[in-house]
DNA sequence: CGATAATATGACTTTTTTGTCAAGTATTCT
DNA sequence: AGAATACTTGACAAAAAAGTCATATTATCG
């Protein structure tokens, strides 16, 4: 059960746009050298961010990224699922890769159950935290993030 | 954010013993057919499970897997983490791969505060999960599931 | 005691995921 | 227009994860 590499290099590039005043560019090499990242990666990562509409790309000079809502109008949810899918289910029992022809599960399985009500637990943690939210202090997120767990 | 495949099948294996009556065994073999694995794949799953402490082997003839305690003995989480980290958190700020020295968010880094407060949210869910949960009827346990949602 | 049924293990192969590269397109500045 | 700056794209290379194999060990049955 893990968090992908590029779910979170993809944040860290996002967080890098969300930091800017609203409306403000950065180019790739910047974000690159803030995260300590190759200029390829970040363009990828920042071009699936794009192509799920959180951010837009100016070219030429003076070109770079602009993020295309306020940080607080992004869900790390969503950015979560522009970066790769929140799967803990379905691609076992529909794409099962054992030899039988369908999931031996298939009839009664509490698996899908159990994996689909902790997709849509994580969902929820993930849907309830903005961009704003990753903005601020360590310290004031970490006391508000523990209130979460009681 | 995803359950591995070796989390997934490990699970469905475990279960497998899980269904039988306490203190039975059954060999690798009988699993792999049931749920249309390998063998040698189910070998280095029930290992695994094996290391963790929740089942022990008999060798020989008439040997086989055995579960260590009852199913509702065992959560979730147990499991999962036998079978690979519940990692959302800490790879990335110690064991980081970029061109930097040191994690460039290591000070007053929310990013990591989110994963962790991730992690214990997931985690709790799945310690509140027993096998014996998973033994049940998949519209019994998925009504249930549904209320920890509210 | 030998044959058979079973697990044990670490090295190896395959597949998937990560990350890079090279060649191309668009925009602005002079 | 030409040069410089930046994004675009798909194919490729490297690394990690998944899954297999060959060989060894252990226990039971006859």
């Amino acid at each position: 059960m893990r968090i992908t590499a590029q779910e979170e290099y993809g944040l860290r590039c996002l967080l890098q746009l969300a930091y800017l005043p609203q409306g403000k560019s950065v180019t790739v090499k910047e974000v690159a050298a803030k995260e300590g990242l190759s200029t390829a990666y970040v363009e990828k990562l920042l071009r699936l961010l794009g192509r799920a509409g959180l951010v837009h790309s100016v070219r030429g000079m003076r070109g770079g990224y602009v993020m295309n809502r306020a940080p607080a109008q992004i869900t790390l949810g969503e950015t979560i699922r522009a970066l790769g899918t929140i799967q803990t289910t379905g691609h076992i029992c529909s794409a099962f890769t054992g030899s039988k022809d369908i999931c031996v599960h298939f009839n009664g399985c509490s698996i899908r159950s159990i994996w689909s009500g902790l997709t849509s637990y994580i969902q929820r943690y993930l849907d309830d935290t903005t961009l704003a939210d990753l903005l601020e202090d360590e310290y004031v997120l970490s006391t508000r993030l523990a209130k979460r767990l009681t």
